[in-house]
Parts: C-alpha cells; sequence; structure tokens
DNA sequence: TCCCAGGCATCTG
DNA sequence: CAGATGCATGGG
C-alpha cells in the first residue's frame, strides 16, 4: 500500500463515530477494518485510512483528496445543530442517542446505485461478500465500463437472479441509453431512477439518501417494516416524512437491527 | 425443511 | 388500481 505518500489530518467533530457508520448498513463496499484499528476506506477510486479519535477521527490520504474526504463524511452538515430539531418521539428519540456519531456518508453515484441494486431482498453479510467478489484484485470497486467488459464473470459472483439487472444496466450505460445524471430535483430524480430495470422505491430512495444527500428520503425496507410493527402499530411514523427523515431512517434502523441481535 | 434477507417485475382480478 | 407470486442464493 502506498500509504507512505498520505499525509495525516484530523477531522474534528462530537458526531463521527467510525465503528456505528461501518455497522449501520449504509456502506456496502469499500470499507474494511484494520488488525491496527480504523478502516481502510475506499470511494471513487481513492484511499484513505480513518482511525478513531476521542474528538473525532484522523484521517490518511493524500493531500489534495483532503476536500474530497471531508465531502465524504458529510462534514458540511452540523449534526449537533440538528439536534436541536429532532422531532419528540420517544423511540426515535432512543435511537438517535444510541446512535450519535452516524452521519449520512456522500457516496459515489454509481457504487451507492450498484450496490443497492445488489441488496434487494438479500442480506448485508452476503451483499457485501459478493461485491467484493466482484471487485475481485482490484484495489477499487471498477467503473462502469470495467465492469462492462468483465461482465461475463458477473454471474460467478453469487448475485443470484439480480445479474440480470446489472447486466441491463451495464449495457444501457455502455450504449449511452442511461447517463449517471439525474436530475436534482428529488422527485425527478426518483422516477428517473425508477425506470431502471431493476430498481423499485426502496432501492431509489437508498441512492436518493446514500449516493444523492437526499436527506428527506426514507427507504422503507423490511426493517422498517418491522419498526413500524414493533413501536407504531404498522403505521409509519409522522418522522418519516421530515426534512431528515433519511437521517431517521438510518439511526432507527441501525438500533432495530442492533437491538435483534 | 422452511423462513428470511435493506424488493422487484410481472401477472391477476 | 391493489394484491399475489416467483425469483437465486446462503445462513439460521
Amino acid at each position: 500500500m502506498e500509504v507512505n505518500e498520505f499525509k495525516k489530518f484530523e477531522i474534528k467533530s462530537t458526531h463521527l463515530d467510525l465503528k456505528k457508520i461501518n455497522d449501520s448498513g449504509q456502506i456496502l463496499m469499500g470499507w474494511s477494518e484494520l488488525t491496527t484499528g480504523g478502516y481502510h476506506i475506499v470511494s471513487a477510486g481513492k484511499k484513505a485510512v480513518a482511525v478513531q479519535l476521542s474528538d473525532g477521527i484522523e484521517l490518511k490520504c493524500k493531500e489534495e483528496d483532503k476536500d474530497f474526504w471531508c465531502h465524504y463524511f458529510d462534514m458540511e452538515t452540523d449534526y449537533a445543530a440538528m439536534e436541536s430539531k429532532f422531532p419528540e418521539d420517544e423511540f426515535l428519540q432512543k435511537a438517535l442517542e444510541f446512535g450519535k456519531g452516524i452521519r449520512i456518508l456522500n457516496q459515489n453515484l454509481w457504487e451507492a446505485l450498484f450496490s443497492f441494486i445488489v441488496s434487494q431482498n438479500n442480506n448485508i453479510p452476503r451483499i457485501t461478500k459478493t461485491i467484493k467478489l466482484i471487485q475481485g484484485d482490484r484495489k477499487t470497486f471498477p467503473t462502469a465500463q470495467e465492469l462492462y467488459k468483465d461482465r461475463a464473470n458477473l454471474s460467478a459472483c453469487g448475485l443470484g437472479y439480480r445479474d440480470k439487472y446489472l447486466i441491463r444496466l451495464l449495457e444501457d450505460l455502455n450504449d449511452g441509453r442511461l447517463k449517471l445524471d439525474f436530475d436534482e430535483d428529488t422527485d425527478k430524480a426518483r422516477k428517473q431512477l425508477m425506470s431502471i430495470y431493476g430498481i423499485g422505491l426502496k432501492v431509489a430512495n437508498c441512492v436518493l439518501l446514500f449516493g444523492m444527500h437526499k436527506m428527506d428520503c426514507c427507504p422503507v425496507d423490511t426493517w422498517m417494516k418491522k419498526i413500524f410493527e414493533n413501536h407504531y402499530g404498522g403505521k409509519a411514523p409522522d418522522w418519516t416524512k421530515d426534512i431528515n427523515a433519511g437521517y431517521y431512517q438510518q439511526v432507527t434502523f441501525f438500533y432495530e437491527r442492533s437491538g435483534n441481535r
């Protein structure tokens, strides 16, 4: 590893917990825990090492990538300030306390799109395993162009029936029928995403939230349905329509899943 | 053996 | 329009 040319930076924050972020379910590729502590992180072809500090993280990366990683960790958003706007809801409050330090990362759009197509009707350990197999020996996750050339090998990675969605996606990108450039307007972007073969409402909302940082998008999956059943009488609570619903979704998802293990 | 996993496309009424 | 069903794969 060319860690030698990396420089050390500190990112100060009272709301940045690497382990919780790693376990929160938003990341399906790119993070690997180091035996020495900390994480090796890859996104959009860039690499970094992050180590937890009591008041933030230490980040090792190329000097020119520092701004990229600050954006990746969503340092533009003031999570402390968000606390004053948290809805008054008992279960949500408990989840927010439990999940303090979780942030909504700015993942690469292509990587978020790809991984959340793989995620449908699947479980997280198998999703990450499958994505690692697809990445293979490469140091970073392949671009759509690289993967298109290598598409014959996709089916051997344990994708199940989802391989046809991804092959169609790669073909459409290669032919120029589809571009990874969605409207800034959330509703328009959601329609564009849902017109892609294999993407429905849930995956579209994941891409909007994790790949385009639309914080009001609230993906509803089997765990969210369990939350509605277990804590809200089977109905979606009001906070699912809040402007920060995506953050609340992620935190309650993490809380519910942690409690059930 | 059945059930489930960060669902979706497709068919049926 | 809502509701039912099949789908690949692996772990519990």
